[in-house]
DNA sequence: CTGAAAGCGCTAACAC
DNA sequence: GTGTTAGCGCTTTCAG
């Protein structure tokens, strides 16, 4: 072996090694069977003789050994891959969600696997497939879709899936579901807004996707608007632009009289709209009116003297939604499926 | 066939498939023979004849066959999945980049495993060897190590590799490389400031990483502040905390005396430092000073009357590697591995 | 303490 | 036009 006649490069940093190695060759060279390196590389090491493992992890390195991890799903079934599925991902929402997830699972050695169904009902399901395809270990989706019959293929493949954000009607108990605290958030910011003397409400939402997180939001506002006596006005953005917005609101404004408005806004991207149709029309919050919006992080917080907001927490929803997929993945359901995480109130001068 | 004695659920909805379908499955039903199947499921309908096609599609959504992507992969050796590496997920520039591959990734069949090195160089050689071992197509990697030795295990497994934003010392030639055009902006912006009447220029950086995109820029920003006859600090926030910068911040105040003082913030993270500082100091822009950043997105346009900003192009920079990295495993290396993609300056008020 | 060998689901020679 | 069959690299009984 030492006086090994073939010309080898072995020593080369830049080694440029043409064929794959595979555990076959290692054993070979350690002398010893592919079931023993088997063995050791998946911590099994019952019984083996140091010396043995010694061996082998040396060979390995000397190789430069890498398992192929397409050879091992196929025997173990299971790839511990994650497949995350996302409205859009060019979201700030999505990217830390993404974050969440990624904190719990990484640590446990899954990889994620992400794909953008660009709102799209139908680029979903192509996502679900080729996810299905690479034989994923669990699914966590933004979803797209509002009823549950379109996922009834993850179902069958028997892998586990968790929403979140968005709601999907007739979803089993078996499916985890990880939102905000949107109707609450949504009922207390209509009192708070009474409170502070606002008579006229106006939500300015786009309701792209028909799961939207905005739909429960609406809801709340509505019922508690109701309750409360408050006027109310929504305007739906969906293909507006910032001109319409900016004449929809002067429109409000002449109407409202006496009643003093406030302008809330339902994600973080509209506040953006909301606020350049404002300055197009020299409206000062809160001098003009009163503006809130919901929102994924703290920009708004250096807009003017601060906007008040409503802040959802997309790394907890995301952390939530990957632990209790592990835990489905373990056969080890969580106690409860219905996870609501928090929105916190960030104070602005802005109301 | 039609009297089938056994009771089988394939008329349900919610059917339970037990055992995995393979293509055998589908042969035999189908009554051909798995190469057969295999032709069709590959578009490889050499001279097959019609019939047969019709056949094998229709058992094929009659079983709800779904081809395992690790089998194909094994004999392929090509999984139709690029790797993607960056410093921090959390990080717009980082969803916005992840947002530009995905649009030539995705239409082209590919898919993205997204990795976070949380910009350490450790963690980024973990992230690496799990890719390899899932036998990535290529390679798409925002460096978090400054030297290319750290990157032979990749070259040695022949995958394809992209550096995106970051730079690497001793990079191959065969290796892609796009980034926004560091250098000549920061000479640009120099040359501005100074046509503006600002005599003193203080840069607020933080270089976690060494290979960071701001070190060409504090280059380019040094160098023509001397041949300028600027004055020029440089604050480097690594550690220090909100108050710490306002301290200092008050301190270059003093020292400036009559020379007109302009804040450079050279990332979009950076300008929120700078901004919360300016607040406890009573600071405001340009009439206190000026200010000006390297930012990723346009919400600065909002803050105050809109703060001036050399903006990033995060999404084309993504966009060109994943174009340029396709070329490559197609065998059809471009014509130029070097890709500057050009940064825009946004005029503000705040100088 | 270790090994032999079957087989995971698929592709692609090579046959007919 | 279609079929047979040998592996791809690995895990895992079952046997020593």
């Amino acid at each position: 072996m030492s006086s090994d006649p073939i010309r080898h490069d072995r020593h080369t940093k830049a080694m440029n090694s043409r064929k794959t190695i595979t555990i076959k060759e290692v054993a070979k060279v350690a002398g010893v069977s592919v079931t023993t390196v088997s063995r050791y590389l998946n911590g099994n090491l019952g019984k083996m003789s140091v010396a043995t493992q010694q061996k082998i992890q040396q060979v390995i390195r000397d190789l430069n050994y890498r398992p192929s991890a397409a050879a091992k799903s196929m025997r173990s079934d299971s790839t511990h891959i994650i497949g995350v599925i996302v409205g859009d991902i060019s979201n700030v929402f999505a990217s830390m969600l993404f974050t969440g997830m990624y904190k719990t699972l990484q640590p446990r050695n899954y990889s994620v696997m992400l794909l953008n169904a660009d709102n799209d009902a139908d680029a979903e399901r192509e996502c679900v497939e080729k996810l299905l395809q690479q034989n994923v270990d669990g699914l966590i989706i933004q979803p797209s879709r509002g009823n549950f019959e379109d996922y009834y293929p993850i179902v069958n493949a028997h892998t586990p899936l968790a929403f979140v954000d968005r709601y999907v009607d007739a979803t089993p108990s078996s499916v985890i579901h990880v939102t905000s605290d949107n109707y609450e958030a949504s009922r207390r910011m209509c009192e708070e807004l009474a409170g502070k003397g606002y008579r006229h409400i106006v939500v300015v939402s786009t309701t792209t996707v028909g799961t939207s997180a905005q739909i429960p939001r609406i809801h709340a506002i509505t019922e508690t608007a109701r309750r409360l006596g408050l006027r109310l006005s929504v305007l739906d953005l969906a293909g507006g632009d910032d001109a319409w917005l900016a004449d929809a609101l002067r429109a409000i404004r002449t109407t409202s009289g006496e009643d003093r408005t406030a302008v809330v806004s339902l994600m973080g991207p509209l506040l953006l709209r909301v606020l350049a149709a404002s300055r197009m029309l020299g409206l000062e919050f809160p001098r003009d009116m009163g503006l809130l919006s919901f929102d994924d992080w703290e920009w708004g917080e250096y807009v003017g003297q601060g906007i008040d907001l409503i802040l959802q927490d997309p790394e907890t929803i995301g952390r939530r939604a990957g632990e209790a997929l592990l835990a489905m993945i373990r056969k080890q359901p969580p106690d409860d499926n219905e996870i609501v995480v928090p929105t916190k109130r960030i104070p602005g001068r802005s109301l």
